[in-house]
DNA sequence: TTAAGTTATTGCATTTTGCAAGTTCTGCAA
DNA sequence: TTGCAGAACTTGCAAAATGCAATAACTTAA
C-alpha cells in the first residue's frame, strides 16, 4: 500500500513541482536542495559511509522520519541518488550516489569550510584540517574515492 | 513604530533561534542560509551589483516582502551583510557584504557552476563560461573585486 | 508463519511561506 | 510647512512545509 503511495508522491513531485522560480543556476538548485536537510542527507553518504535510511536516521540533526523519505524521494528523482537492495542484506535498501550527487561534493566541501572558519563550536576533524592545508586536493581526492565508490 | 519591531526581530532571532541542530560545520551553515532564498540575496549583491531592499525586490524569483526583510535582519545579524544609509540617496538604505559575506564567493561559484551543468533551461552568462575555463581564477577575481568593493 | 529488522505512512500541532494591502519613514520641492 | 514620491517595513490571512509520535507495511531468514 505504501508503495502506492511513495510513487504517488514522486508523482507529485513531478508534476505539480517543476516549476523553476527562474532560469537561474543558482536559483535552480536551490529549488533542489536549498533546505536544511537535503545537503546532510548528501553529506552522509557522501562523507560518512552511511547508505541506508536508518543510518542516516541516526545522524545527530535528527530528522524526522517523514522528511527523510520526502527528501530521498526528491534526491531520488532528481537523479542525485539511485536506490537499490543492499547485497549484504536483501530486506535493506542503499543509496548510491550518481555521477550528479558526486559533482555535489565541491559544494558541500565548501560549506564545510566556511562552517567551520565561522563557528568557533565547529571543531574541525581531519577532513576539515586537510582542507585547510590544500582544499583542491581534499576534492580531487575524494572524487576519486566516490568516483570509485559509486561511479 | 516599525523600527522597533525590526528590533525585535533581530531579538527574537538571537533569544530564540540560536539553536544549532549539532556542531557540524555544514549543518550549522545550514541553519543560517539553508532556504531557497538568502543565496539569492547574497547572488544579487554579490554577483549582480544590487545593495537595496528595492533592488532585492525587482529580481526575478519575486520574493516576498515580509521574507526579504526577514532574511537581510538573519544575515545582518549573523554579520554576513552589513547595513547602513546610501551615499547617493538620503533616505535609502544600502547593504555591503562583510569579509564573513564576502568568503560565502566559493559556495555560491559552485552551486552556479552545478546548476548550470545540470539544467539544460539554464544558459550559462560570461560568467558561467568562464567558470568552465577557470573556476579557481574566477573566485580570486571575484573576491578581488568584492574585496576592494566592500572590505 | 512468524519474528526481527527496515522502511513508509498518518494525523495533528506548529511553524514558515506566500500574497495582497496598507503603513511609516525620509528627503525634497513647491 | 505641507505635500509628494520613493523607499522600507508591517500586517492579516490562507496555504504549505515541518516536526513529532504512533502505527503500518514490507522483506527475509529461520
Amino acid at each position: 500500500m505504501y508503495k502506492r503511495y511513495c510513487k504517488l508522491q514522486v508523482l507529485y513531485y513531478f508534476c505539480g513541482m517543476k516549476k523553476n522560480r527562474s532560469d537561474c543556476p543558482i536559483s535552480c538548485s536551490l529549488d533542489v536542495f536549498g533546505d536544511k536537510w537535503s545537503l546532510l542527507i548528501i553529506r552522509d553518504i557522501m562523507l560518512r559511509g552511511k547508505l541506508s535510511y536508518s543510518e542516516f536516521l541516526k545522524s545527530e540533526e535528527k530528522i524526522a522520519t517523514n522528511i527523510l523519505v520526502n527528501r530521498l524521494n526528491i534526491l531520488e528523482s532528481e537523479n542525485i541518488l539511485s536506490k537499490s537492495v543492499s547485497p549484504d542484506n536483501k530486506s535493506k535498501f542503499v543509496y548510491s550516489l550518481t555521477k550528479k550527487g558526486i559533482d555535489l561534493l565541491p559544494i558541500v566541501i565548501e560549506i564545510m569550510d566556511w562552517g567551520a572558519k565561522y563557528n568557533e563550536n565547529c571543531p574541525r576533524r581531519e577532513i576539515g584540517k586537510k582542507i585547510q592545508v590544500d582544499k583542491s586536493k581534499v576534492i580531487s581526492d575524494y572524487l576519486d574515492k566516490l568516483t570509485e565508490e559509486f561511479g
